[in-house]
DNA sequence: CAAAAAATTTCAAACGTTTGCAAATGCCAT
DNA sequence: ATGGCATTTGCAAACGTTTGAAATTTTTTG
């Protein structure tokens, strides 16, 4: 590894000290014309280029935010990642992503890690093995450290700073009511993991609207998957066992909802016919596959946004000042499609 | 902000030197052993965190490398990076993710950007503009400081330094030989933009193929695409009007080949009894779709994993070094589903 | 030509940590 | 008391850069 040209050499080349080479590449003003020619030419000619460690130890300044996340392997996870880059890479900001694979330890370790690198924000979605965990006192230390921490997606709920998630609850209930308005009485509900605040906010949007339509919540009717759409596959095939199965299944997402289909299908059965769909994502492919899917679109570049956002507001009221915690929740909006068209039998 | 808790503000409450807070903090065994618990209770009750930053430029070491990718938001290029972070993660690496959006000054400024944090090794998917712009003067910078700099996935050709691709002529050339063998004559291929190599690789995988078999190479059956799903519907539309449409598609990833699959099934025509269908990536949803997929698998995850190997050895035979080129080539497999069973009619 | 003014350059400190070497302290035996 | 040794601590430099203030050089002016 060549050792990288620094100022100091520079300064030993023209006989000139660090000071007047520093203030000529940033074209300080008090600085001679031809020296400032003379030494940028020769930077430019030696490749230099300024070392960002060293500056980031003087200003106290790191130019970089860490981005954690359950993982990245998804259109709505990396949707927001990119909302996130959108807004912070105009500023200069440079993105520290680090994927927990929904394991509490790497979580851990990760907030350690971007703590002691000095990230000037951390930007965090819970992964489900901290939800069971419980714990939470790297979050804390966090806090303690008071730069901006935002909650991405997934928060874990009551512990104050700021966040940006989606209305999960309205997004679940306005698909349940709209499967119960074309008619359907039993609708089944593929929950995400226990004690995520997304996967239970879908489960009681779908419980309460049931309610509210008077239909009675069969928890035969409610299982368990991981998001994944291999995780979709045994549960629904319990429901379609049942002596009476479901007319209408609401997957927590599209993958699951995928995977929810091709089981039906594989029993022979048509969709929306005898079983009508509906997931949540609203990932582009949901409107390609066949029969193409209902979902709940859920806005993940917004979220990133939204959260890069909240951010740069707390950096422009400069300096000194508390992170305020800021909570903005994004609606979320029914895309309907085939798969729960009215009355069809598209298969 | 809270300013962290340095070395010297333990040292001052302690009334003895930082030298000692560090050696106490690092178990050095010329510390006593009393000052060292004292010491040590003491920074973990005021959480302190080493400076990653003053480390890293006393020892010129960060501990970072950058990945530069066009997107994260796809199959593949997550697996990859999953990949990297599975073997650099436990050797206390941090990945520093940046996404180009396939723009060529995205990438130059990454580059740049990298190589002034000092990031010890370079990962660079090349973006689509890029290829086009024949531009490389921000890789030759990155080779000038001769850090482990590996291609993944695409590579600029000609330019040497390693790289980890998959075989994508083979790759390619196997999905079409199926295609024929199952009977098909006119057999379509929805190609990825011009000039890049895994896009290239794969149209003359599908023109060797067809060669092969004493089949001619009909320009108005090659048509162009960018990868994503919107992208095909167009060009397969026009394939549709055809005099001759053709009795296959063979698209350049799974996106544009189920966005084939959505005209085809809009015309009313069978999938693949009238048109056989075949991708390339096998994202996890293709074997899920109706009808479910043909594709050929690419490793996405093991080409993440053979890079970060490569630096990982690299470090290994410690230091001094300079980087050694090193290229891999990974096989690709198809997989064979429903969209070209043989002879089949599904729809 | 000297003195004042302007232009240009250098000095030194700072950011937080580590580490070889020197210094100090304590202890024991003489 | 003194020398010798072991244990423990402190000093100072280093990493690369910036920046206020001081020092130097050059230019202008009376």
């Amino acid at each position: 590894m060549n050792k990288p040209v620094t100022i100091k050499d520079i300064a030993k080349k023209f006989k000139c000290s660090p000071s007047t080479v520093s203030r000529a590449l940033n074209n300080h003003p008090s600085i001679n014309e031809d020296t400032r020619r003379n030494l940028q030419e020769y930077a430019q000619k030696v490749g230099y280029q300024r070392n960002q460690v060293s500056l980031s130890l003087l200003n106290k300044k790191t130019a970089t935010i860490g981005v954690i996340v359950p993982t990245i392997n998804n259109y709505h996870e990396s949707a927001i990642i990119e909302g996130i880059e959108a807004v912070l890479q105009p500023l200069g900001y440079t993105l520290n992503i680090c994927v927990t694979n929904e394991q509490y330890l790497l979580e851990s370790e990760y907030v350690d890690k971007l703590l002691s690198n000095r990230v000037e924000g951390i930007f965090l979605s819970v992964s489900q093995e901290t939800y069971d965990s419980g714990h939470y006192e790297h979050l804390e230390q966090i806090k303690k450290r008071s730069i901006p921490f935002i909650f991405i997606d997934r928060e874990y709920e009551g512990f104050a700073t700021g966040s940006v998630i989606i209305d999960d609850y309205h997004g679940a209930f306005s698909a349940v009511e709209h499967l119960v308005k074309i008619g359907r009485r039993r609708i089944a509900h593929l929950k995400g993991p226990n004690g995520m605040a997304v996967a239970e906010e879908r489960l009681r949007g779908y419980v309460e609207c049931l309610k509210k339509y008077d239909l009675p919540v069969d928890e035969q009717l409610i299982l368990n998957t991981n998001f994944k759409v291999e995780s979709a596959i045994e549960p629904v095939t319990k429901l379609m066992n049942l002596a009476e199965p479901p007319d209408a299944v609401f997957g927590v997402n599209d993958q699951v909802a995928i995977g929810a289909m091709k089981v039906i299908r594989d029993r022979g059965l048509s969709i929306p016919g005898d079983i009508a769909v509906a997931g949540f994502d609203n990932s582009p492919i949901s409107a390609y596959i066949y029969p193409s899917l209902t979902s709940v679109a859920r806005p993940g570049r917004q979220i990133g946004i939204e959260a890069a956002k909240i951010f740069a507001d707390y950096l422009q009221q400069s300096s000194g000042k508390e992170f305020s915690s800021k909570h903005i929740v994004l609606p979320s909006e029914l895309i309907v499609r085939e798969s729960t068209m009215y009355g069809g039998g598209l298969i």
